[in-house]
DNA sequence: ATCAATGCTTACTGATCGGTACACTTAGTT
DNA sequence: AACTAAGTGTACCGATCAGTAAGCATTGAT
């Protein structure tokens, strides 16, 4: 198997629907910033949806993979590693295309609470949070472990605190967005009585 | 002055555009949902960028001022004040037509820093958190009142919680998304030693 | 050597895009 | 009654939209 033009596409469109958008990206464009036939296009995909949920998959894996992947590097212990998940926040700001979260921004331009891209991009939120509760979910308290409820309880707000500054750092609002977030977990976490914070 | 058809049409436009994106609504679209013709639309506006920046106008108006006048009915002091941010962050999800903040998801269309429809949403953005650092500022720890630096540190962590509430809400990842924010806001406010919380 | 898969180029479809031209109607002012 | 401002409907502009068709070049497997 080559590397195939298929995942050079849906590499290469990733770029430009991340940069440019989604509705705004014309597949014309694609064929010029990609230079990859439009008929070699639509023989892997029936439509440019299509394309954009592939695009989203990839990006899903890459993004998780990334994420959790320096996590562990930065952390080994629970509450380490959960701090660290905002140093990562912060790395990912850092780099030079950085351009907001593809999937708010997908799900804002697709609404419909049907639409299958909509419906991939809350898929997304969801495996992000899970992989945090389940860092959440091995930390301990004075009192021994955390229940099932507070450990959700604790991840949700955590979750706030990353989804927020993803947002207020793409629009320019808080340029220390992922350092402040951090700050704030920190107070959450002593808030519920985690140890060693 | 009669009510004049360019309000009117800001008005209608405000609601199209907020269920069913910038990008994807053609000025035809425009046409058929207010019944005002193309002609008049384009008697007042220039170009369909400038009647998007009246309709950010608009609802930039339109939120700060029903947001804050809810947040002083529903409390008088300004730690009460400071909980109802949340409250009324959570009214406004319960609304039925609420499809999350016209201002990030505009901002995910229109990404060009240089782009005045992009400067728009930053700025109301900014205005938000302004009302919010005011009310902060009002606040007292128990060693007095709050430095400068403290406040605004507050404040940008209280945003990051409520900006996140708004795209969890929006992706449907966190149903009470409101109500969580504000427990993680009592958190934050407790972490900063302020009375009475 | 042949065959099939894959990709390319070019040209095209009908629909829609943002925006304009023009002729007409309506209402308020003087 | 005459004029003006503000609205309408319709038809149109060139450009672009998503998607298709046909023919040729390259490549790897048999």
């Amino acid at each position: 198997m080559r590397p195939s033009k298929r995942d050079e596409l849906v590499q290469e469109a990733l770029k430009v629907f991340y940069q440019n958008g989604f509705t705004a990206t014309g597949m014309d464009m694609l064929v010029k910033k990609t230079g990859i036939s439009k008929t070699s296009m639509y023989k892997h995909f029936r439509t440019k949806d299509d394309l954009i949920l592939a695009v989203l998959r990839l990006r899903d894996e890459q993004l998780r993979n990334w994420f959790f992947r320096r996590v562990e590097e930065l952390a080994t212990s629970p509450l380490g590693q959960l701090l660290a998940v905002f140093d990562v926040l912060e790395e990912w700001f850092q780099q030079p295309d950085f351009q907001g979260c593809m999937f708010i921004k997908a799900s804002s331009e697709f609404q419909c609470v049907d639409d299958p891209i909509y419906n991939q991009c809350t898929e997304h939120k969801k495996l992000m949070f899970n992989s945090v509760l389940k860092i959440v979910r091995e930390l301990e308290t004075n009192s021994g472990k955390l229940s099932s409820e507070i450990a959700e309880k604790l991840t949700r707000q955590l979750f706030l605190l990353k989804e927020g500054a993803i947002v207020l750092k793409h629009m320019r609002v808080n340029g220390s967005a992922g350092l402040e977030a951090k700050e704030a977990a920190v107070s959450l976490l002593q808030a519920n009585g985690i140890r060693g914070v």
